[in-house]
This record gives C-alpha cells, sequence and structure tokens, in this order.
RNA sequence: GGGCGAAUGGCGGAACUGGUAGACGCGCACGACUCAAAAUCGUGUUUCGCAAGAAGUGAGAGUUCGAUUCUCUCUUCGCCCA
C-alpha cells in the first residue's frame, strides 16, 4: 500500500476534467439550473488565500448543486482594468496590457490547480476590447435613455502630478504620491443617474431573502430615505435675495430655529465673490476634503453674512445667515437652519458663535422647563416651547403637524430626500475603458456611431509624463468622422462599471454581436448564489443592481431587476503580524518558533521578533501566505479542506500551520482507509449486513446535507472527521460497507474533489456521480436515550422506546439506582416530559 | 456620534425552533512502536476536588420546570457609516 501522491493525482483529474469539458455549462430547459458565481479577481499578481477561501466556497456549492441534479453555471474572469496595473507600468516602465495579461495567465494557472469545477471557455476580462466594445454599447443605449449625463463636479486635484486623486488617494489633504496639498478644481464629468431609481433600489431590498441583512441595512442606510419637508425662509438684508430654499427632517423643531448655513457653493455665494474676508473662508473651506467623513471631523467653521433670515412660523424672529464648513451642496440645496439644541452639530456651532440655544422638544420624562446643557437632544419626546405645536409628541406626529400647517400657509412642502447621490463615472487615467463619446467644434456631445466602434484604448502611450495620458495621445484623440473634425472624450470609465454587468456576459461570453444573448440570460440569470467579501457590500452590488434596472428599462426582452437573488460575504483570512527589533515587517516565513509563543529571526535565532496582533493577510503587513506554495507542498485538496475546517465561511479565519498539516494528514489518512475498505470489500466471501453502517451513513449524510444548505461548511469537516472515526474502525467486510462507502465518496468530493474521484475510481468505476438520498426510515432508532431531569439538573440517562408514555417511563426511572439517590420518598409535585428528549421531574 | 454584529476550555470552534454545553480539530500530557528522533497509533484533556460532588457559555438582573439560545442594563471587541 503507497503513500497517497496528492501530485498525480490531482494533475491527472485537472487533465482529466479539461479533456472532457466536464464544466462546460449548456441551456438545457429539462434541468434545473444554478447560476454559482463568485466575485471574479483582479489580476494583481498572484492569487492570494482572500481568493482561495472565496473560490473554494463557491466551488464545493457548484460541485454539491451539480451532484445533486442541477445544470451549473460557474465561470471566471478578470476584472482587469484598473489603477495598479496604471501604476505598476508607471514604476516599472511596462505596458500596463502587457502586465495584466501576464498576470491573468500566472493567476488562471494557479486557480486551475485548485481544481476549480470552473467553465473556462466562458472566461472574460474586462479589459479586452471584446468585453468593453460592449460596454461602450450599454453606455450609448443608457444615455439615449437619459440615464447618462454630463454636468460639472469637484474633485480632488494633485496640482503636482496633474492628475484627480480618489478619496482615498487623499492623505490628510495631501496627494499620496506627491505631497502636494489637494485642491478641489471643478471638471466636467459623465455621471449615471442611479438617483432615479433611489426609491425602487430602497424598496427592492425588502424582497431580497436570501441576502444577508446586514448588507440590506448597509445599502439602505447608503440611500438614505428621509422624510421631511422643504422651507422657504424670507431673506432680508439684500434686495436680490428674497428667500432661501432648506431641505430638513425637523420642520417641528422650527421655533428653536436660530441660525440659517449655506454652503460656500451655494448660489449665493456670488454675490460674497469680491469679498476678500469670504474668500479667504472659502479657501480655507476647500482644505477640509471632499468627503463626508472629513467635513464631520473638522472644526466647524462659519463666514456670517449680512442677511437675516425669517422664521416662517413666527416672522418676529429673525436670525443670522451664515455660511458653514459642514453644509453640502449636494444634499438638499445646499442650505441648513440650524437648531443648536436638538443636532450637535448645529449645537457646536452656536456654540462657537454665540447663538441661542432654545429648547423645543423635552424627553418624555422630563418637565416643560428642560432645558438642554451640555450637549444637544436629539431623542424623541414631547415639544415645548412653541406655541401651536406644544404638546405634540415628537418626531414623528410633530412632523407631520408641521409639515401639514407648512403646506397650507404655502412656505412648505413635503419632500422625500435620498442620501443616494448620482455615480460620478468618469476616471482621468488611461487604464479604463474609454467612453465612446467626442466632441464638435462648440464642444456639443458626439456620440460614437455603433459601425465605429469599439473606441479602442491607443498602444504605446507614455505613461511617465504628468496628467491624463489620453489628454495628451492627440493622433487618437482628434478624429473625423463624416468629414467632420471632433475632439474624443479623454475620460475613462469607472472600473466599478465594468463589473456591473458582467454576470450578464457570462451567460454569453462568446456572443461577438452583443453584451449578451437574451435566451442564454432568461435561462441563466439571475445569479443564483453571489459569494464575496462584504467589502462590496454597497457600491458593487448597488451598482449592479442599478445597471440591470438601467437596461431592463423600456426593454421587454430583458426582464431581471435583481442580479443577485441569493448572496454569501464571506470572511477574512488573518495571519499574525511580525516585527523585527527595527520595527520592519517581516514574513512569516522569516521568522519561527518552538513554543508558538516566542519568536525570533530564522536566520538569527537570538534576535527576538515582536509578535502582533492577527490581522487581514496583505501584503503591507507581510502577513500573507502564498496558496500555491501550500498546494505545491500539501496539495489542493488539503488547502480546500483546511480553508473551510476552522471557522464559519461568513466569519474571518486564521491561517495556522497545524491546521493546515492536520488538513493534509486528514487527506493522506482517508486515502490509506480508502485503500484498506477497499481489500476488504475485495473479500467476497461475506453475506450478512451490519445495519450500524447503514444508519451512521445516512445520518451523515443528513447533517451534510443540513450544513451545506446553511454554508456550514465548517461542520461539514467535522462531519468528515467523524466519518473517518466511524470508518475506520470497520475490520471487516460486510455486504452493505461498498454501497455506503461509495455515498461517502460523494458527499466529499465537493470539498476534495481530486481525492474522492480518485477513491471512487478504484472502488467502483461505474460509479454515477449522484449525490446519495437520505433514507429517513434510517435516521431514528426505535429506541432513543432520553435525558433524566430531577428539579432542572440533569441526574442521568434512560433507554426508552419511542412509544412509551410519559407514566411508563416514570416507573422504569422508579426501579433506577438515581431515582433512591435523588428522590426516593420525596414528593413529585410534577413531571415535565419532552417527547424523545427528556424527562424533568419536580419535587 | 449612529447602525449592525460578536463574546463558549490553553486555541479555532459545535449545540436543530428554549431541552444532555464543550461535537470535531489544534495544542498539551502519558503510553506503544524505535538504539533514538520524526512519522504513526492508543489513552486522557472545562475548572475546583482524592472522591462523592459542585461551579460553569463576557458581567449583572429577569421570564421559564429548564436559558449559550428570549428580554433588559452594562463591559469589551469587530465591521460599516458619519
Amino acid at each position: 500500500m503507497s503513500r497517497y501522491n496528492f501530485k498525480i493525482v490531482e494533475e491527472n483529474w485537472q487533465k482529466f476534467w479539461a479533456k472532457n469539458k466536464s464544466y462546460s455549462a449548456k441551456i438545457d430547459t429539462k434541468k434545473k439550473k444554478f447560476y454559482c458565481l463568485e466575485m471574479f479577481p483582479y489580476p494583481s499578481g498572484k492569487i492570494h488565500m482572500g481568493h482561495v477561501r472565496n473560490y473554494t466556497i463557491g466551488d464545493v456549492l457548484a460541485r454539491y448543486k451539480s451532484l445533486s441534479g442541477f445544470n451549473v453555471l460557474h465561470p471566471m474572469g478578470w476584472d482587469s482594468f484598473g489603477m495598479p496595473a496604471e501604476n505598476a507600468a508607471k514604476q516599472n516602465n511596462l505596458d500596463p496590457k502587457k502586465w495584466t495579461e501576464e498576470n491573468i495567465k500566472v493567476m488562471k494557472t494557479q486557480l486551475k490547480k485548485l481544481g476549480l469545477s470552473i467553465d473556462w471557455d466562458r472566461e472574460i476580462s474586462t479589459c479586452s476590447p471584446d468585453y468593453y466594445k460592449h460596454q461602450q454599447k450599454i453606455f450609448l443605449q443608457l444615455y439615449d435613455k437619459g440615464l447618462v449625463y454630463r454636468k460639472e463636479s469637484y474633485v480632488n486635484w494633485d496640482p503636482v502630478d496633474k492628475t484627480v486623486l480618489a478619496n482615498e488617494q487623499v492623505i490628510n489633504g495631501k496627494g499620496w504620491r506627491s505631497g502636494a496639498v489637494v485642491e478641489r478644481k471643478k471638471l466636467n464629468q459623465w455621471f449615471f443617474n442611479i438617483s432615479k431609481f433611489a426609491e425602487e433600489l430602497g424598496e427592492d431590498l425588502n424582497n431580497l431573502d436570501q441576502w444577508p441583512d446586514k448588507v440590506k441595512i448597509m445599502q439602505k442606510n447608503w440611500i438614505g430615505k428621509s422624510f421631511g419637508c422643504e422651507i422657504d425662509f424670507k431673506i432680508e438684508g439684500q434686495k436680490e435675495i428674497d428667500k432661501i430654499k432648506c431641505y430638513t427632517t425637523r420642520p417641528d423643531t422650527l421655533f428653536g430655529f436660530s441660525f440659517l448655513a449655506l454652503s460656500v457653493d451655494h448660489p449665493i455665494s456670488r454675490f460674497y465673490e469680491k469679498n476678500n474676508q469670504f474668500i479667504k473662508f472659502k479657501e480655507e473651506c476647500s482644505k477640509t476634503g471632499t468627503t463626508e467623513e472629513s467635513i464631520a471631523q473638522a472644526e466647524k467653521i462659519g463666514f456670517k453674512t449680512n442677511l437675516l433670515a425669517i422664521n416662517p412660523l413666527d416672522s418676529d424672529k429673525k436670525v443670522p445667515v451664515y455660511f458653514a464648513n459642514f453644509v453640502l451642496m449636494d444634499y438638499g440645496f445646499g442650505a441648513v437652519f440650524g437648531c443648536p439644541a436638538h443636532d450637535q452639530r448645529d449645537f457646536d456651532f452656536a456654540k462657537k458663535y454665540n447663538l441661542e440655544i432654545k429648547t423645543v422638544v423635552r424627553p418624555s420624562e422630563e418637565s416643560d422647563q428642560f432645558k438642554v446643557k451640555d450637549e444637544a437632544y436629539s431623542g424623541p419626546g414631547i415639544i415645548i416651547n412653541s406655541e401651536f405645536l406644544n404638546g405634540i409628541s415628537a418626531p414623528e406626529k410633530s412632523v407631520l403637524k408641521t409639515i401639514e400647517i407648512l403646506q397650507e400657509k404655502k412656505i412648505g412642502k413635503q419632500k422625500t430626500n435620498f442620501r443616494l447621490k448620482d455615480w460620478g463615472i468618469s476616471r482621468q487615467r488611461y487604464w479604463g475603458c474609454p467612453i465612446p463619446i467626442a466632441y464638435d467644434e462648440n464642444n456639443n456631445i458626439y456620440k460614437i456611431p455603433e459601425k465605429n466602434l469599439p473606441v479602442l484604448l491607443p498602444e504605446n502611450v507614455d505613461l511617465k509624463t504628468k496628467g491624463n495620458p489620453l489628454d495628451l495621445a492627440d493622433k487618437w484623440k482628434n478624429i473625423s468622422i463624416n468629414g467632420k473634425k471632433y475632439t474624443r472624450e479623454t475620460d475613462t470609465l469607472d472600473t466599478f462599471v465594468d463589473s456591473s454587468w458582467y454576470f450578464l456576459r457570462f451567460c454569453s461570453s462568446n456572443n461577438d454581436l452583443d453584451p449578451f444573448d437574451k435566451d442564454e440570460i432568461k435561462y441563466w440569470m439571475p445569479v443564483d448564489q453571489y459569494i464575496g467579501g462584504v467589502e462590496h457590500a454597497i457600491l458593487h452590488l448597488l451598482y449592479s443592481r442599478f445597471f440591470s434596472r438601467a437596461i431592463n428599462l423600456n426593454n421587454k426582452e430583458f426582464e431581471i431587476k435583481e442580479p443577485f437573488q441569493g448572496l454569501f460575504t464571506q470572511g477574512m483570512v488573518c495571519h499574525k503580524t511580525f516585527k523585527d527589533q527595527k520595527n520592519n515587517w517581516l514574513n512569516p516565513e522569516e521568522v519561527s518558533s518552538e513554543d508558538g509563543l516566542n519568536f525570533f529571526m530564522k536566520n538569527d535565532s537570538s534576535e527576538k521578533v515582536l509578535v502582533g496582533p492577527s490581522e487581514s493577510m496583505s501584503k503591507s503587513k507581510k502577513n500573507t501566505i502564498d496558496p500555491e506554495k501550500m498546494i505545491n507542498e500539501y496539495g489542493a485538496d488539503a488547502v480546500r479542506l483546511f480553508i473551510l475546517s476552522d471557522s464559519p465561511p461568513e466569519k474571518d479565519i486564521q491561517w495556522s500551520d497545524s491546521g493546515m498539516s492536520a488538513a493534509h494528514k486528514f487527506v493522506q489518512k482517508f486515502w490509506l482507509m480508502s485503500e484498506n475498505i477497499l481489500n476488504l470489500t475485495k473479500k467476497n466471501n461475506v453475506s450478512e449486513k451490519d445495519e450500524k453502517i447503514d444508519i451512521f451513513t445516512n445520518q451523515v449524510i443528513e447533517k451534510i446535507n443540513v450544513a451545506l444548505e446553511k454554508f456550514r461548511y465548517n461542520v461539514i469537516i467535522a462531519v468528515f472527521h467523524d466519518i473517518y472515526n466511524f470508518y475506520i474502525k470497520i475490520l471487516k467486510n460486510k455486504k452493505n460497507l461498498k454501497e455506503n462507502f461509495e455515498k461517502i465518496l460523494l458527499v466529499i468530493m465537493p470539498v476534495m474533489p481530486h481525492l474522492a474521484n480518485e477513491c471512487l475510481k478504484k472502488i467502483n468505476p461505474n460509479a454515477k456521480l449522484i449525490w446519495p438520498t437520505v433514507k429517513k426510515e434510517l435516521l431514528e432508532t426505535k429506541e432513543k436515550e432520553i435525558v433524566i431531569q430531577v428539579n432542572g439538573k440533569k441526574r442521568g440517562t434512560i433507554l426508552i422506546d419511542k412509544n412509551d408514555e410519559e407514566s411508563q417511563i416514570l416507573e422504569k426511572i422508579k426501579k433506577m439506582d438515581l431515582f433512591h439517590k435523588y428522590i426516593d420518598s420525596k414528593k413529585i409535585n410534577k413531571t415535565i416530559y419532552v417527547k424523545e428528549r427528556l424527562i424533568n421531574i419536580i419535587l
């Protein structure tokens, strides 16, 4: 008997699957389909453990569904446009295309080594013209539907690198690469009108019953639907301005109104353009940055105008108007009314500028004399100090009542507002999908005609120059169509656009004419199970949901609104972090330990290593483990087994060397046991059955079924160990041994496909790959052990017949030793019998 | 500041819908094999206690015959948003 050679076995099966196209998916209307999709990877170089976890989870499901008789679509592709390629190309003087294609090649080989059941014929890469030409078509279709538009908008501008920075590239107000102070700059940019669907995107979350609540809540908050009203405030002090419109969710606190705050970009600011102090103030504000977070963290500052705003409910009350750094032009109307007593931000502002703080809501347990002191009160309560609003409960009733009054007086209007802003899709970068638009001499928008698509990215551009390379590619930029001269749009599309429809493309990846084939879409969509990291819970998923709706709009042939029926978000793969005495990060390979507590440098065992907390594996912290190395050392099945075994898939998992090697040992042990059983079954001279094998096998399959449906994959691995511990003890052949063990091999197949297939081939070359059915009658035995409790405390167990009545059980117990010990002559008040579980005797 | 979630042995974790807490694995200890080691196999392993037994699922209360599970208060940690 030889040791299991996973290298040969795994390679053989991978070749076999490739040669036979075992995982190629074709429409078969007689079979139920199952579309299993994991978030596609960015080709950054090599696969990491996060990929291994993600794709193993998906593969287990895909293989399970396939064995269960579903027609499974399980594709893979590459999210291959984006900044890392451009940055890497800049640094190493490479072509982003070449760099990306090399990475894809490497990563594809690595993924194949994991033994994934993927239909590689459907592979796509978003940076390929075969993909993005269709995206350009979709862009133009959406343009025709009025879902794409161009407007001026602010960006983070790096004046040294002459480039636009993403929010995460701005660190403390400075460019991440140049270190220059980032400016706010207005640029013409393209937008998708996602806010058109805000209501629907929020509402339809309620139907996604196979999504985690966590993700739905996050999306709901992001969409941020709020109920309130717009109010016109009359203004005194300047003839040209007679009123300012505000949006508020708390009109009921109007009697606490003590200032009006405007965004520095508010239209009214034009009257202050020449005011030096205002210019200075505006500059000060621009340092705050454009993210909501930075604005919230910055100190609240204001610029007092000569204007006064009149309280619409009490015209005697006139309050100052400020420009303030915490008001955004994008939300509401760029103007908010300040009620310091009941909003902490307004409270801070009022304290700073010594403005009135008038309490108009009291907590219900306080008296009408209640006064806000050190902080704003924003909880529920009763309205006070507000004339005709007094006594109404806040906020629900009081808000409605106030809106009613304002509407009657025609100074306000009920309005639903959304936090969700339109999706800016312009990126001033080279490595992205070109926007199929050009401009004529008068800067009018001109759609590139379909026959001229795709707009290909120019090759051999100089990435080293500052600014957008496409802007400098004159030959590419200046074109002539039908004798007329145009200038191309030089922005490229946000890579989130690429990933907003790739799951549709997978349904017919090789269709050259159209982005997707309607029959294929009809059969395969929606994605039955989507699996990926929770970090995409908001943007990617929301954009994809928007895209389906956008394509669906006025399109009878496309019926999909929700692209992902089921969603599963897996946790991260973590590892301890190490640093040397000089505070440099160390790779686990540079470190060794004998006791698991104290770590030393491998090349210098006298130098102690600083051990940090376990964190998500990342290149920057060097706490990564190379999956390919692990596969080479332990085999793909062992890696798959380990990555599932130690934690529930939705939680973070700690990488552990001992866990990894234990998984490998298990694969080896299982192989040896399978060889043993094979030898046993070759002995034909048996006639008797062992019912225990039937019962056990059925029980574990049932356990695995239940766990599979709930993604409790770590429990499945525990059951695998139970299986081993049971079958290893079988020393004699029985009539029913072979059939049962074949079933076992089928249920371990989704997790360890190479091992299971190899063992099955040996034990029964003609075995059909069909998920075993559970014989329910074997799950339950006639006799059952139940617990005996006295006053709720466990005192023993008893074997009963399932049909025994409560009184019969009690009679049996009365004959037992424990009865004399704990009960004896004491009076039994009552007994509680939970069928087939326990009996509780109350004294 | 807001929202969501989590807390179970030395460690990762299990426990269906309120019904035997600690499955399974790691680690550790002891033993077998070995000249020895590795590997492998066997036994044990929540805590206290010689034992009988008692305590025990972050802390405190509550509901219940019975709570890891439900309710309330608090602590700590994580994630997301601000």
